[in-house]
DNA sequence: TGTACATCAGTGAACGCGCGTTCACTGATGTAC
DNA sequence: TGTACATCAGTGAACGCGCGTTCACTGATGTAC
């Protein structure tokens, strides 16, 4: 073997990487395989010695981030312990974060391409239900359900995450975007049967304080 | 004058329904002038004499079919009647009823292109706004608050419409959409505090039976 | 009414450009003996 | 240890193609007298 064993595999995950970040920003079409390849520091020509076409990284890069098990990778630096008691708040407030609102490049794809996924073929969309059915799973096991059934009000509790940060990110006033955030996020929280210093009388709680730098 | 006055208006009103249409479909970035002209009747060279450029025209097909005062039309035959004081649950039901669902051609914006908005200039993402707070305001007027303040509730049904819808859409089982649609559609109407055939024990008013049909 | 002219909406060939893809080649690496 | 060879990851020039854009032209319309 001329090469380390791990070599080719490096690589590769240094182009997935690469379309990754730029997918995130500028969307699965507008994105050429020289930026790709130069992102990952090589050559356009170089490309097809690891992947058959282009259509064919998609479902590769889908599959990698949207199963990726380091869920809070997506958003990085905003800590969601998923052995915690506490998942379902702290996903929520990690997920409407101004962080992950911020953060193009590393964003959740559910909120960055979305709208590329429901114009892509069946493969996409199956990676694209599968990171949504873990969301709901995290969020269905941690709620205290109110008025509706669990499963319910946790798939309505991750629609609201996803659909509150993919308007935000399109709105025009920075300002705007923050409000919808913060209401989102209190009406997710209220749903889910947690507690929100926002509305809830008696005071806030230890936990609550400690969490609550990942808020805004 | 050789041509009627009218007639360039009308041409190009025909131009920029071919573009909502094929932007609807398949996003700002996917589509030719060729596919918009031939869509108008027209052909490629003609474009020149009535935009500027084609990013021109994004602006002017977001200014028109975002500022629309014919609200309903996106959801054509789905009747919303904003006079009304029930306009809060109609919306809803019609923004994640089945028929919104499989027309993208005539889809809200909000649901089709969101990321599109994300990735475009101010003057879209302006456009975007208008129409998110204009739904805002229509669900804003006619809710029941419950437990938080009565803006902040608007909002979060706006999003989560808006997200249960482009979830939906973005999933490969239909099953699953479907589920996730009514299961935004439960807590959409239970948040907004209007009757809900799905958990209010008490029956179903006369009036809930006439809008059912919307609902699937 | 009839003829000559002016206007201009729309056509379609042509342009330069960047794309996805191909392929002959380079040169660094490891193997054989 | 040293030399000749095989392997193959990555290069970069070249391809055909469709795009946005330009522009000289056509031909239908309405005007002038």
């Amino acid at each position: 073997m001329p090469y380390p064993s791990g070599h080719r595999a490096e690589v590769k995950g240094k182009i997935i990487q690469s379309a990754r970040r730029l997918f995130n920003r500028h969307g699965f079409d507008n994105v050429s395989l020289n930026q790709i390849m130069s992102g990952a520091g090589l050559t356009r020509g170089g490309f097809y010695s690891y992947f058959q076409s282009k259509s064919d990284l998609y479902a590769e890069v889908l599959g990698c981030f949207f199963t990726d098990p380091e869920w809070k990778s997506c958003w990085d630096g905003v800590e969601v312990d998923l052995a915690s008691t506490d998942v379902g708040p702290q996903v929520v407030r990690a997920y409407l974060s101004r962080q992950h609102f911020e953060d193009v490049e590393n964003s959740c794809p559910m909120v960055a391409l979305p709208t590329d996924v429901t114009r892509s073929g069946k493969s996409a969309k199956r990676a694209f239900e599968t990171v949504f059915s873990a969301m709901v799973s995290v969020l269905e096991r941690s709620l205290i359900p109110r008025r509706l059934p669990r499963r319910t009000e946790a798939q309505a509790i991750a629609a609201l995450c996803v659909g509150g940060m993919v308007v935000a990110r399109a709105m025009a006033d920075r300002t705007h975007a923050d409000e919808l955030r913060d209401a989102c996020m209190s009406v997710a929280l209220d749903l889910g049967g947690w507690e929100n210093e926002g509305t809830v009388k008696n005071g806030t709680s230890k936990r609550l304080r400690r969490l609550g730098a990942a808020r805004s």
